[in-house]
DNA sequence: AATCGCGCCTAACATGGGTTAGTGTGGCTC
DNA sequence: GAGCCACACTAACCCATGTTAGGCGCGATT
């Protein structure tokens, strides 16, 4: 076992790279972190608002949002996650959830007990300024997201997205051209932007009219990445990653 | 000096009180903390997006907003912060600033080298985790305001932020009624909700003529509490403070 | 191969909130 | 005390987006 590192560890370890610089003995804890493995099907809640969760939830597989549900049955997606984001690293600190975290694919985490990860930080302050690094880069996310849907456009904000999203499966290196898999409905791409699915609908037609994306079934094409980061007002530069992407 | 507090200090503990139990040292390493005073006048910047600071900034007096401008020359507001915030935390782990930090009232604030407050977090692991949880309910915060730009009708939005506001305002125990100074002008409540400033004025008077809220200037009356909280479907569960407050 | 359900898509209509263009007023300066 | 400026406020009009109500196609189930 030491020496090697499992692929569920390696997942953890590439995203901790894209936001810090680890040294072996830190990535070597990183590997030896507990882990116990859930599958999970479609539309499942991973943690639950309300809840008080005794581990984190390191997502390995699949397609996370975390949300609210509001007083009249509204939703509000906060943000999505990709294999190697820990959802609700959040709880290490605020015990009682504040939102929930669901699935919108089927797929696969590790849960890691809340013990495991203080001990992880006590004895290595890089990884605990790491976690703390990775959660104000999640603020900023919200602070972005915040801005596009109090002050931008429909169109912006759905073209700012796919930006987004592209930009981050990039720099985990998940993918390294402009085609990926964006595996949400338009009714949960309108809960996240704050609008109807009837206008998702009429605003993605409008970007493939206009040539900046195509797409088939889940599968989204970016073809004018310019075109697309102007029509998003996209600046990269709130996700804080070390190596700047784009292009 | 040592034994006193000064005041300016005291905000500080205070505010730290609101999220975390603090031990006697752990005050004293507060209260011995190098602060540099400055005054600043209405509408200035205490920190610009792109700046890297080395000092962080706390706030003693006045009301002050983190903020961004958009490419189309409009603006967002993210946050309003109180005496005793600590504005831009953040920048002690992300060095570049993704926003502005301005004020909206003449006021003063103690600028804090980052060293000073690295220390502080060696020293004091509790310290570092009331540090880290003050940015969870900052981030909480912005998801509060997230799902409300993106679901909630601008008559629940602008209720909702009252709301915030009386709280987080009793929680500082810098008032004890429902009664205080809300010291923005009404485009300035627009930039923070996603409304233009004429609609602000017309959710207010609507408001006012139902009752829950009077107001002479800048100071706002909360007339009716109960009626406002659900007018803006509030639920200070987000804030995640110590003490439930409410009412 | 019929049925079901979900997600994409469309059309017609409704409306919350934006935009523009002001008026009114109190506090400040000179 | 005249002038100015910032801000609250108003009115008329407009449009981006929401709502309602469906149709269509495809994969899963039987």
């Amino acid at each position: 076992m030491a020496g090697s590192t499992s692929s569920e560890h390696g997942r953890l370890i590439r995203k901790m790279e894209t936001i810090a610089v680890l040294t072996e003995p830190e990535k070597a804890a990183l590997a030896g972190l507990p882990m116990r493995l859930k599958d999970f099907a479609e539309d499942t809640d991973l943690v639950r608002e309300g809840d008080t969760p005794q581990e984190c939830c390191l997502i390995l597989e699949g397609f996370i949002c975390r949300y609210k549900l509001l007083g009249q049955g509204q939703r509000q997606i906060f943000s999505f996650h990709l294999p190697g984001d820990i959802a609700d690293l959040q709880c290490l600190q605020l015990s009682v959830m504040d939102h929930s975290v669901g699935a919108l694919v089927p797929g696969r985490c590790a849960y890691i007990p809340h013990t495991a990860l203080r001990e992880l930080t006590d004895r290595f302050p890089a990884i605990a300024a790491a976690f703390w690094r990775d959660i104000l880069i999640d603020a900023a996310i919200f602070r972005e997201w915040l801005a596009g849907v109090g002050r931008r456009t429909a169109h912006q904000r759905i073209a700012h997205l796919i930006c987004e999203v592209c930009t981050r499966l990039k720099s985990l290196k998940l993918i390294d051209d402009h085609v990926f898999d964006l595996p949400v409905t338009q009714a949960e791409l309108g809960d996240a932007l704050g609008l109807s699915t009837v206008h998702v609908n009429r605003v993605l037609q409008d970007l493939r009219r206009a040539g900046l994306i195509t797409s088939k079934g889940r599968r989204l094409v970016i073809e004018d990445w310019p075109k697309l980061q102007e029509a998003g007002d996209f600046d990269p530069a709130y996700l804080h990653l070390r190596a700047p992407e784009g292009r």
